[in-house]
This record gives structure tokens, sequence and C-alpha cells, in this order.
DNA sequence: CTACCAATCTGGTAGGACCAGATTGGTGTA
DNA sequence: TACACCAATCTGGTCCTACCAGATTGGTAG
């Protein structure tokens, strides 16, 4: 459901095309190679190229300009965070100062996210919340992996917040940060601490204690951050690395 | 260089198919036509059309499953950020509630990007402050809009902050309102006025006096946003209008 | 050295073709 | 009647070819 099982032509243009402006250092108003040469490199249509640049596009990456060529419009660094889900679900790393700010970011948005709960949540927010951790209650107990539920969790306490922009802030970094939360939530131990820290979350929303809220946001971001950071750790850096990136099949 | 002059038929496509999802109120998971019917219904062809859904992927809005159909992953106002951005680039309106959160979301996120940059900038990203606010008066007093200067500023204060998220987490709200911007800049008054606002900011993060300058963005961007609501006031509401959306040219 | 023009290159768009799996509706059987 | 099965149809995925017209560029004439 999350991750694209068999990867089209079209997204493996968009990863080539991200490799290639890593791989060759590309920054700022740089030129790419044309849409025609592309398409012979990666030994795919132009068709399916357009489509990748279509995307490239639409995340403020690349600009085509008509009847002249294909430029940098931002750094890699630069883009949107939408950017950095896809870049996720092609298998493309991250480097660890990015980690790092994503784990910044998110305790900042989600703790005011968190507080604006507090003050707004209405009883339907509520009921959601129960219900979510009475199925992440069942999930645990039954050894199966929480990695969607406690996605789908943090979102509902950011909803509560009735800010929808929050909320759109908010799910990318946990979708960008998927593979990681994969692997850490597949341990028992961590599923059933989570879990105990979720049924806190609703008892701070609960009673609009904020303060309790937002310090439970603390504990429970940078607790994980440390687990995934020790998980991720030594999986390359963003430059100059080959993961699975062989022949053309 | 914001606006897109000429509209691409893969552009027009996103609009169009957008449009479609309003117009028949689509929720999460209900299925669009089929590429071919939208190719004849937009009077484009199948490669625009895919163009159009390669993007509305990326922006997680739509699912296309092979050999089956393409459907809505999430409800318009639950997509990522940058479809607001791209929402704005097309000329589609958005509601008083989504123009309000965005409000509230600025200035949470920006109140703690301006605490990091007290706590954290460098000196040079005073001096790009600096040369950012002589670009920004300069062009002040020679009377011209300065709405990407403020873009420019605002951004350059949030880099101080050192966290790279946190700026392309602002970006796409910056974007997203520069039609607004364009407006509310259009007045000299209200450009003095910014110019002597953003001169203040340096001054606090050259301080470092995090407590004016955080004092400073909710009365910056509050002040703002309430010139903008009556500006945009009566655009219209996300249903059932046709702004400009008359003949093909 | 400069001005100018034509060959070339580039993105944009159209239209057609084939593949193979998903879907569906009708048929024949129990 | 109800169910199982199969073939026609539909759908997204990919490839290919062909034009168009403006941008670019390199060589040539002045």
């Amino acid at each position: 459901m999350t991750a694209h099982l068999q990867a089209s032509e079209g997204s493996r243009a968009v990863k080539r095309t991200i490799e290639f402006i890593r791989h060759h250092r590309l920054q700022k108003g740089d030129r790419l190679p044309s849409e025609r040469e592309l398409s012979d490199r990666f030994g795919v249509t132009r068709s399916s190229v357009r489509e990748a640049l279509a995307v490239l596009d639409a995340l403020r990456l690349t600009e085509r300009r008509p009847k002249s060529g294909i430029f940098l419009r931002n750094a890699l660094e630069d883009s949107g965070l939408d950017s950095l889900v896809i870049q996720a679900n092609l298998d493309l790393p991250f480097d660890e100062r990015t980690m790092r700010d994503v784990s910044e970011a998110r305790v900042i948005f989600e703790t005011h996210a968190i507080r604006l709960a507090c003050a707004r949540r209405t009883d339907a927010d509520l009921n959601r919340l129960r219900e979510l951790v009475a199925n992440y209650s069942s999930r645990v107990q039954a050894e199966l992996n929480v990695a969607n539920e406690d996605v789908e969790f943090h979102l509902a306490m950011a909803a509560a917040s009735q800010n929808a922009i929050i909320v759109r802030t908010l799910t990318p970094l946990f979708l960008m940060s998927f593979q990681w939360r994969q692997k850490y939530f597949s341990s028992s131990v961590i599923r059933r601490r989570s879990l105990a820290d979720h049924q806190e979350f609703v008892i701070a929303i609960a009673d609009r204690d904020d303060i309790q809220a937002t310090a439970l946001v603390r504990k429970h971001v940078h607790s994980a951050f440390d687990e995934v950071l020790a998980l991720v750790e030594g999986n390359g850096q963003p430059e100059s690395h080959n993961q699975r990136a062989g022949g053309d099949e």
C-alpha cells in the first residue's frame, strides 16, 4: 500500500534523473541533457522521460524552457517537502543532516499541533483517537507491525488542531520516514513503549493538558529519533553511492 | 519568472483534472474517468493527460492502478503543500478557511524559525539579510514591487535557523500566496511599512533578541494577513465558480 | 572583428500501436 | 435459480514516429 512494488518506467526516470543531478553535482541554474538524450541514457521512451520531468517540475526542482532546455530551478536540497517523500519512495538515501532537521522540525510542528489540539479538540476527535489507540493496542498484542497505525495516530492528533495546513505539513515528514519507521516498529518492546505513549497522549488531550502533551512529544519523538538514527547508521551518504544501481534490469 | 505565462497542455490537464475532482465532489477512493476519456474530455492527447496524472500522483492526490483505473488517494484538502502551490499557479482559488490556516501555520513556523535564527545565525547569514534589506530598500524608494524580495528576505531569515526542513516548509506557504502578495505590495505605504519591519527584524536577529523577533513575526504576519484577506474578499468560494473558465483561448 | 543567416537542436503536442492484466457480462452447467 | 466459467472489452504502461516553431549556434560574408 505504501511501497511501489514494481516501479514504473516513469518512476525509474525520476530516480535516474535525481541520481544524475546528484552524480554530476548540478547546481541551481545548471542545464540538464535534452529529453532525447536522457531517454537514450535511461533506456526509456521520451514519453517516460517527459512524465518524470513533469513530476520534477511540479516539485519545483526543474524548469523546462520551450525550445531551449531543462534547467535546475533549485538545488536538490531546496526543493519541496514532497520531493523528500518521493526520494524516500525511490529508496534514495538521506544524509544525517536532513534526518536531524526533520526530527527537529517534527518536534516543533507536532508540539504546536498538540498544543492547538488541546485547546480545540472536539469530542469526535477524541473518539477517533481512542479508536485508533484501541486498534493500535490490538495489533501490538497480535505482534503485528504498527508503522501505518503510528502515522495514522499522529496525523489524527494533528487533525485535532483543526488546522489542515499543519496536518499537510506533518504528513510528508511522516511519509518520508516510513522505511525507518518500518524497521523501528519491528521491535516488540518498542511497539509496547509506543503504545503506552499514545495512551498518555490521549489522556493529556482529553484533559486539555497541553503542558503534559507537549512534554510527551519531545520525549516520544526524541527517543524514536535516537533509535532510528542508530538503525540507519552506515546506510551511506547521499553522494557517490550505487546502492542497487547496477544494470538496467 | 513565477507565473507560467502560457500554460502548457500538461498544466491545463492538471487544472482541468482538479476542477473535475472538485466539480464532481470526488472523495478519497473514488474513481476518475479513464485516461482516454479524460483526453477526449479535455481535448488533449493521452500523453498530456498522462503527464498531468504523473504530477497528481507525485502530489499523492491520485493513484494509478495498472490495468484498472485512476483513483483518488486523498481528498483535495489532504494532499501535500506543494499541491497548494500548483493550485495557486493555476489560478485555482482557495477558501477562507485554508487562508486562515496558512496564516496561522506561517506564524507558528516562522516564529520558530526566527527563534532558532536568533540562536544560531552566523555572520554570513546576517550579512545576507542586510544585503537583502538594502536591495529591498532601494526598490521601495524606486517605487517598485517587492513581492519577490519579500519572499527572499523571509526565506533568508528561515535559512538562518540552519534547519533546511523548516525552510522547505515555509517555501510553499510563501509561494502559494504569491498572487495576494503581488497585490498587497502594490501599495507604496505598505511597502514602506514592510521595509521598516524588515529592518527591525535584522536588528533583533543581530542582537539575538528572540523575544523581540518573535513579537515582530506576529505583528508582521497578522497585519499582512488582515490586509490580504480584505483584498481577496469576495473572490469566490472553492465551489461552483467559473473564474475565467470561459473558452479555451 | 562584427553582423547576419541558415542548419541544427530543443521542448511541446499529436496520433497510433501493442501488451497484458483487470473487469465485466453473458453463457452454460448443476 | 444460483453459481462457475470464459471470452470480449477496458485500462494503464510503454514505445515509436512525425511535426511544429522558437531558441541556439556555428559558419560565412562584409
